[in-house]
DNA sequence: CTTGGAATGTCAACAAGGCTGACTTATTCT
DNA sequence: AGAATAAGTCAGCCTTGTTGACATTCCAAG
């Protein structure tokens, strides 16, 4: 079969390569939220709020407008999941203060707690993954990822890093 | 930054290097998944039915034991899905020979097309991705897949592939 | 100082797509 | 004959997404 094939260029482009990559997307997500999944579905949470819990923890202090953008859900959608959140006190959302109508959300104590414990499980996969792989491969993985975005979400996904001081 | 590292091994292991795959991740699938939503957005399917399409489609004449295990829901959420695209005429169920217990399931050319459409728009947006990243890169991107995966997972991932002859 | 618009929050209603549990119907295997 | 398997169905529940309408608060421009 090598024969038919001009090159490592055109090989690696066929459509049975790509449905491959795609099964392997498809395949690999579930590992990835596999285990954040199990831990929520034990309490009365699921995977939004663990998304909320994770960008919040990112960027302590963001604004519900700033982590609508990043969610891509709808306010109304998010809000339901926020609000949840901050009655059970795991989050804390506190009035601007040069900007009063804008409302900063910070994970409390024990919010900061459940999302240490979601990320350590998530964590804990990734880095079993990228060890099996090696640091090359992660390398790849990340470009390929990274190439795999919409240019708007590939802007949002930089600019969390830019806003780490 | 880089000499409070003693090696590469070290550094991408990193809790803020796990966290950015982690998020790459997450903006990666949605990207991965937006080109198809936006054609079933248009009728009344999701992405369960994608799901369900491109399974049959790699599959010819699967059973609907073996599509539940794949897709990995139970068998009223499948079988939701299922009738919906056999009323419409766009899956095919036959008896088995052998068992007359076992439906075989087959896309009808209308099936197939709609398929087709599918998944030439999400081939085209990893086609793309493979391109800018590189041969390389796309072998990384496998492996640490394929590593992220449960290894039940795993197993189907394989078994796919070997099932075609 | 008023007013337009932005940021936020909330209510209601709905749909997709997961889930559990209970049960039926065929069919096959032991 | 009876147990096990494959498939399908009904009913009801949950999470998480959607629209649309609307209230509140506040900043900033006129």
């Amino acid at each position: 079969m090598a024969e038919a094939q001009s090159g490592e260029s055109l090989l690696f482009l066929t459509d049975e390569q790509l449905r491959q990559g795609i099964e392997a997307m498809f395949f690999a997500y579930r590992g990835f939220t596999a285990d954040p999944d199990r831990i929520l579905a034990s309490m009365a949470y699921g995977r939004a709020h663990h998304r909320a819990l994770h960008f919040i923890a990112r960027s302590p202090g963001t604004t519900v407008n700033n982590l609508l953008n990043i969610l891509g859900v709808t306010k109304q959608s998010l809000n339901r999941v926020l609000r949840t959140l901050i009655e059970d006190g795991l989050v804390q959302s506190r009035q601007g203060t040069t900007d009063r109508r804008e409302r900063h959300l910070t994970l409390t104590d024990e919010g900061a707690t459940l999302e240490r414990k979601l990320s350590d499980a998530q964590r804990a996969r990734m880095r079993a993954a990228y060890r099996a792989a090696g640091p090359e491969a992660v390398t790849g993985f990340r470009q390929v990822l990274e190439a795999m975005m919409d240019p708007e979400m590939r802007r949002k996904y930089h600019a969390i890093r830019e806003s780490d001081t």
